[in-house]
RNA sequence: UGGGGGAUCGUCUAGCGGUAGGACGCAUGACUCUGGAUCAUGCUACGGGGGUUCGAAUCCUCCUCCCCCAGCCA
């Protein structure tokens, strides 16, 4: 569950359940849902909501039920609903056996309609999709009302049944709500209850060929829940009114509906047709590829339940629209990583180096500590050997201002080994590209201490060439360029901002031997690097590891300032 | 000349008539066998105009800007 007691303190719906409790609103009951349609995968924005839901529930001691709205059989699968249960519970939640579907009330829900029909307040339309879209009128101008709907109870009655039993073809007839075709507010114009739909469904198969509607289904569920909070996005506060509308004209349990802004964040889009785009047209590996804001794929990049959890609960709830940075969800995974995740070394792009004065077949093993933030972790033994390889990055041949690394004639500490000096740089002939490093150690030095007490600024990781494992790592950057991947040029729309480099496969990687039994699914800081997990395609012979996010890169700040004009 | 919402540091968010606070981010410094972590310090915010009040982000009023709604989707 939710650990932490979150530093936004009271939110408005907080609030709002603090002071039904108060009055006894409903007998100090709380009772939420998240009630996801099985139509894709979750997203962060549902990890939003699950938490808020399941959260609110478990901090005022009551329940929230996972409700699958599943009124539309022609876009829904099982495959989602078992997507949808295995990210539920990964990020931490749990709905016992409160596991509901709208689909289980298909048949009360049917004899509420039957109610509404008899009260003279549901008639059964005839008209054609397009005549009803036409006669709905405007967002400015009122609807006019359709020539069915002052048909006799007896024969809506009559008709009402048919389409259930299947005498009638798609689109032929729909039950309406019957309201106020001059209403301001559309969703009160007549909205349709019931439409035809001769369609498979997951759960009921061919039992039904008509089905509720969002509007007229969702309120009832929550009615016969037993749910004291229906919380929902902004976008539904104009269907509030209806909401509330069915409830009274039944006579019924009534739940409020509360709706809060939508989570959406930088770099990235959220909403289910563009990630289903993204997916279908291979600018990703699926959904759960590593840099879709899926919670899948946040998962297989190697983002924790509790980093997403802390990240919702720092996020706060409230009624604006807004765009949260991705650098406040990559600090929450940073934070919790730095504090659970093992440090081993491992170099992306290897740079031979040689320690002349190193014994030709010695190995040694160095002890390395796993967490210095978590003594109890312990510490591991890490071989030592003349030829290593380090970070090519960390050498520069010709060192600017500031540089700490490694740099003809410049001595550094090589992590928990011994201080080398460069006293050679080897080329090759005709691209100029350096091949190798020769250095010399300190033999004084071993475990990366001096006796002498001289310091050096700087400290690589490194491998033993001998003893590493190979393995490819897939480094990630954003999925856009464009912090709002929607700000386009004329004619363009948000695939234009997708960054071609969002992903970089590096195939030559060198990792220190400890991780040959690292398991799918876990998690380590490269030192000096960032937090690399084991990705699913990884198996006996080949490692592959994802960058999660990288550490804080204070150097690259130096060197991008001294660059952009700096001193 | 429809209806419903919303505007507080760069970003997210507190505030509910009494000193505008926190987090992220950014900057500077300290410390450090990860240029990590940690610590310290700093960072031009109440959309605008009127009004009420001793006192307004908060109450009233006018205005501006932004978002959502015309699926037999949810």
């Amino acid at each position: 569950m939710t650990s932490n007691d979150s530093p936004t303190s009271s939110h408005f719906i907080r609030r709002i359940i603090a002071e039904d409790l108060e009055t006894n609103k409903y007998d100090g009951r709380v009772v939420t849902r998240f009630p996801p349609e099985p139509n894709g995968y979750l997203h962060i924005g549902h990890a939003k909501s699950i938490c808020l839901n399941f959260g609110l529930a478990s901090q005022y001691g009551g329940l929230c039920n996972l409700r699958f709205d599943d009124t539309n059989p022609t876009k829904e699968e099982v495959e989602y609903v078992e997507a949808i249960k295995a990210d539920v519970r990964w990020l931490g939640f749990d709905w016992e056996d409160r596991l509901f579907y709208a689909s289980d009330y298909f048949e009360e829900l049917y004899q509420y309609a039957v109610q509404l029909i008899k009260d003279g307040k549901a008639y059964v339309d005839s008209l054609s999709a397009e005549e009803i879209k036409e006669y709905r009128g405007t967002l400015t101008e009122p609807g006019k009302e359709s020539p069915y709907r002052n048909r006799s109870t007896g024969e809506n009655l009559d008709l009402f049944e048919r389409m259930r039993r299947g005498e009638f073809e798609d689109g032929t007839h729909v039950l309406r709500a019957r309201i106020d075709m001059a209403s301001g507010n559309l969703n009160m114009r007549d909205p349709v209850m019931y439409r035809i739909l001769h369609a498979e469904h997951h759960r009921t198969g061919d039992n039904w060929c008509i089905y509720p509607m969002y509007d007229w289904a969702h309120g009832l569920c929550d009615s016969i829940e037993g749910i004291t909070h229906s919380i929902c996005t902004l976008e539904f506060e104009d269907h509030r009114p209806l909401y509330d509308w069915f409830l009274d004209q039944l006579n019924v349990y009534h739940p409020q509906q509360i709706e809060f802004a939508r989570l959406n964040l930088t770099h990235t889009v959220m909403s289910k047709r563009k990630l289903i785009r993204l997916v279908q047209e291979g600018h990703v590996s699926g959904w759960d590829d590593p840099r879709m804001p899926t919670i899948s794929g946040f998962r297989r990049r190697g983002y924790t339940p509790e980093s997403i959890r802390d990240f919702s609960d720092r996020i706060g709830v409230a009624r604006k629209d807004s765009v949260v940075d991705m650098k406040l969800l990559e600090y929450c995974i940073r934070e919790h990583l730095n504090k659970s995740a093992s440090r081993v070394m491992g170099v992306l792009r290897p740079l031979r180096l040689i320690i002349d004065n190193y014994p030709e077949n010695k190995v040694e093993e160095l002890e390395a500590v796993n967490n210095p933030e978590d003594r109890a972790m312990g510490t591991r033994m890490v071989p030592f050997s003349r030829v290593l390889y380090i970070e090519r990055e960390d050498f520069r041949e010709q060192p600017p201002k500031k540089w700490f690394r490694l740099a003809p004639g410049r001595e550094v500490r090589l992590r928990y080994g011994y201080y080398v000096t460069c006293t050679d740089v080897v080329k090759d002939e005709n691209t100029g590209e350096v091949i190798e490093l020769h250095c010399t150690y300190d033999p004084a030095t071993r475990g990366g201490w001096s006796p002498d007490g001289r310091k050096v600024r700087g400290t690589l990781h490194w491998v033993s060439a001998a003893d590493a494992l190979e393995a490819e790592v897939r480094v990630y950057d954003h999925l856009f360029l464009n912090p709002d991947p929607e700000e386009v040029g004329e004619g363009d729309d948000f695939r234009s901002n997708l960054n071609s480099n969002s992903l970089e496969i590096l195939n030559s990687c060198r990792v220190e031997p400890s991780l040959a039994e690292a398991p799918s699914g876990s998690r380590y800081q490269f030192e000096r690097l960032g937090y690399f997990c084991v990705d699913s395609d990884s198996s006996d012979g080949k490692l592959v590891f994802n960058r999660t996010v990288t550490l804080r890169d204070t150097w690259a700040k130096i060197e991008k300032k001294e660059k952009s004009g700096g001193s």
